[in-house]
RNA sequence: CGGGACGUAGCGCAGCCUGGCUAGCGUGUCUGGUUCGGGUCCAGAAGGUCGGAGGUUCAAAUCCUCUCGUCCCGACCA
């Protein structure tokens, strides 16, 4: 076991730290709230930066980039959204040893001046849609930080669309929900739930907004990524006008939609263990460390590291990139350079010592299950991808079958209660009831409605109003 | 922002109540030896203006005041 990290069953936001820590994913900057993403933590980010990426481009967005600083007076412009988002917003009010006439923000959320821009390059139906994406920083100055999972400044992806007709933005907002869906279960091995929100947990200025929720290895959710319809709010604040084919003009519809450095929170409390970080194949930084291991220099030099660079190299060549890495540390011990790989969520080890080069064999050892398998060299590549694979499934099914396992049906109120209380997860049941509803099950069970899933359209009596509901998950949330 | 706790070596802590040798311990780091296929063992060494400012005192890590910051629980949030 792990000296240098808290098990989940002692403390678990203890544990989460240490992983982090221990892997050295962050760390703490000199500013509050803020963190240093490090080199193993950034790499990852990277990793999963590119799946989503590649999946906004194959439904048609281009990346742009948009200014940090904002007029004040834009956030202003829409009533719902200045109200979510003023009290969280850092000021610029002195700049070239002057005080601003204008305060600028620094953006918490891009729609202002993204919807400022679209007035200015939408005039007709023919510039419609105008598909957008950027990838930046924000900052929302949060009471509570906690790293990846809520801090000051974050990094993230903002898509934003204009579109002629109401059905288009809201087949944009379903679709780019539903992407997100799919690279975090693909890419990420997460298993989440897409939903609708709930009036409470609307995003300021949304007229729907719909949310992947994941549900970490503490059974409490996580909202791993977030898609708003915004119907013509935004369009009516900053004057998105078209002119239609009839010769009128038209309001835009607009959508946008976000996942943050958040999702690394996500990847660590879903698939990590008490020992430390681990990582989906297709996320991890290194996907196999090689590690020749001798104490003789002469075998080491004549046979084990060329035919480690070798291994590397063929691997590398299958996977399409670097990443694989052969640890040269013979100044540590076998058992500590394991400890690092382990620590740091490398999927596979793969071990090479003067016993295998007789045998002409390479010893496995997979980070999630422990179990060690011997490869014969000439078979090494196909086999390492083949294990890579079952590794990335292993961790889904997992996770879904955690998920699902912790996820209860409660028929009452009381009943809802009781499982948030006792066993915590997920709660089904069917709800209708007002904001005000939400927050009286909140201060009473600490719980709240996450989504309603878009998979189950059955309706049923509200298990606080008595009037028809709709399916709606409840639980504890980060 | 409300309630609670805490700032002492990179990290984790003891010492403080009841002021007083050269401020300790674990771990990590460095050196030498030993060991070496899932955190070896032994020896030695480096590393601290005790969060900061002010005060009380012959004397402050310890007592008092202020201040900055962190963590936990709540409210708010990707």
């Amino acid at each position: 076991m792990a000296r240098n990290i808290t098990t989940r069953e002692q403390d678990y936001s203890q544990w989460y730290l240490d992983v982090i820590k221990a892997a050295e994913l962050a760390d703490y900057a000199p500013v509050k709230g803020c963190m240093v993403i490090r080199p193993t933590g950034y790499s990852i980010w990277e990793n999963v930066q590119r799946y989503f990426d590649d999946a906004f481009k194959r439904t048609g967005h281009k990346n742009a980039y948009f200014p940090l600083l904002i007029p004040n007076s834009f956030l202003e412009k829409e009533a719902e959204h200045v109200e979510g988002f003023a009290p969280e917003c850092a000021m610029v009010t002195h700049a070239g040893g002057e005080e601003l006439e204008e305060p600028f923000a620094i953006r918490p959320t891009s729609e202002t001046v993204i919807g400022h821009m679209y007035s200015k390059w939408i005039q007709s139906w023919r510039d419609l849609p105008v598909l957008i994406n950027q990838w930046c920083n924000v900052m929302r100055w949060e009471k509570r930080t906690r790293l990846f999972l809520r801090t000051s400044e974050f990094l993230w992806q903002e898509g934003h669309t204009a579109h002629a007709t109401r059905e288009e933005a809201v087949e944009e907002t379903l679709r780019m929900l539903d992407v997100y869906r799919k690279v975090m279960e693909e890419e990420l091995a997460l298993s989440v739930v897409p939903g609708e929100k709930t009036a409470g947990e609307r995003f300021p200025g949304a007229v729907d907004t719909y949310s992947c929720e994941a549900m970490m290895s503490d059974k409490k959710a996580l909202q791993a990524g977030t898609s708003h319809f915004l119907g013509q709010n935004f369009a009516r604040a900053f004057e998105i006008r078209f002119q239609n084919q009839a010769g009128s003009l038209e309001e835009c519809w607009t959508t946008s939609w976000g996942v943050s450095t958040r999702l690394i929170g996500a990847i660590i409390m879903t698939h990590s263990d008490d020992d430390g970080l681990v990582l989906p194949p297709r996320v991890a930084p290194v996907k196999a460390a090689i590690l020749p291991i001798s104490t003789d220099e002469k075998v080491i030099d004549d046979t084990l590291l060329p035919r480690a660079r070798k291994l590397s190299a063929q691997l590398d060549d299958a996977l399409g990139g670097l990443y694989t890495e052969v640890d040269t540390r013979f100044f540590l011990r076998p058992s500590d350079r394991f400890f690092y790989h382990l620590q740091r969520g490398v999927p596979l080890r793969l071990e090479l010592g003067e016993k295998d080069m007789k045998a002409g064999t390479v010893r496995a050892v997979r980070r999630d299950t422990g179990e060690k398998l011997d490869i014969a060299q000439d078979a090494l590549v196909p086999t390492a991808l083949k294990i890579l694979e079952d590794i990335q499934a292993s961790l889904y099914s997992r996770a879904k079958t955690f998920r699902e396992d912790n996820t209860h049906f409660a028929e009452s109120y009381d009943e809802l209660k009781a499982i948030i209380e006792e066993k915590g997860g997920f709660v089904e049941a069917y709800f209708g009831g007002t904001q005000g509803d939400e927050r009286t099950v909140r201060e009473e069970t600490g719980a709240t409605p996450r989504c309603v899933p878009l998979s189950d359209h059955s309706t049923g009596k509200c298990i606080i109003t008595g009037k028809e509901g709709r399916k709606t998950i409840f639980a504890r949330a980060y």
